[in-house]
DNA sequence: TAACATTGTGGGTAATAGTGGGTAATTATC
DNA sequence: GATAATTACCCACTATTACCCACAATGTTA
């Protein structure tokens, strides 16, 4: 058990095996706090990568919002469909991994060969060619930010 | 089994058979909190799909928004009026399927394949075409709702 | 260093899910 | 009240999924 529960940092390779089984690292499983019941909320991310929320996450910041928005408003509904629509609640199997869903798996080109990044409260699988060519931020634009966040 | 009761999330796509019956997702069966009696309230959406509420949603928020609303305007009473003609009670059979009504398959157009959705709350029924169709919200709209709801 | 535990990966098998169809029960029609 | 149409219930088949076991590689402990 880690002091800093659903937080994930690091990267690490992994293989999305033939019945479309991915590992979740062991430092993430752990981290994960028991009231996710070894559950992760995936969706398409806003990068062409899937992101997967702990559950809870997932219910708190997102569903909770979703569920007081009016239907009566075409543009709430149109919202609201965007973010489900793509999103699944997958659990653990006994050996920690995950099943990534057909859409998913395209939508992210996702292959054999995976990176899976922890993003502080959420984690991200990518396809390491598209991580690499995302990865060319430019110094500019890294020291803007990082004045921003960092004291 | 999922913790998260009567929140749908998700897309998948059936066939309504030549009976007129549509299986409900297994995902969708086992988010369905046992006092719905498996069942529920399929009615026209106002997009061009059928919605499904489990019953006891339809019952404790809709019926009872309804009601207060029904009275004051003739607006409001053909708006209420729109809801709950087509609205009908339908129970899981053995295999997880209910029935469609001839009206509200033809309202969706709704042909041999279809496509379903958890919209956190309830469950709309598409026809995939109309689907894909439903212009997507703009940026600005996306962030705008984003900030709104998220966090 | 030997014994043991953990982790990532693969595969077999039993259970479940999605689909289709037959037949009895119910409802509607004349 | 008899017949036709519709619906509900049951059974069956196939593909997918979930669950279990296995094993090599690495890390940990005595």
């Amino acid at each position: 058990m880690t002091i800093t529960e659903n937080t994930f940092t690091g990267e690490f390779s992994y293989t999305l095996d033939a019945k479309g089984r991915l590992n979740i690292p062991s430092k993430f499983r752990s981290a994960l706090s028991p009231d996710n019941d070894k559950s992760f909320v995936i969706t398409k991310g806003m990068d062409p990568c899937v992101v997967a929320y702990p559950l809870v996450e997932w219910q708190q910041r997102v569903e909770s919002g979703l569920r007081e928005l009016s239907a009566t408003s075409q543009l709430n509904r149109l919202f609201v469909r965007s973010l489900t629509r793509f999103a699944t609640t997958v659990k653990l199997d006994g050996q920690g991994r995950i099943q990534i869903t057909q859409f998913l798996k395209e939508y992210a080109s996702l292959d054999r060969d995976v990176r899976i990044i922890g993003v502080v409260n959420k984690i991200e699988i990518w396809n390491p060619d598209d991580l690499q060519r995302m990865q060319d931020l430019s110094q500019d634009d890294f020291d803007d930010l990082s004045d921003k966040v960092i004291l």
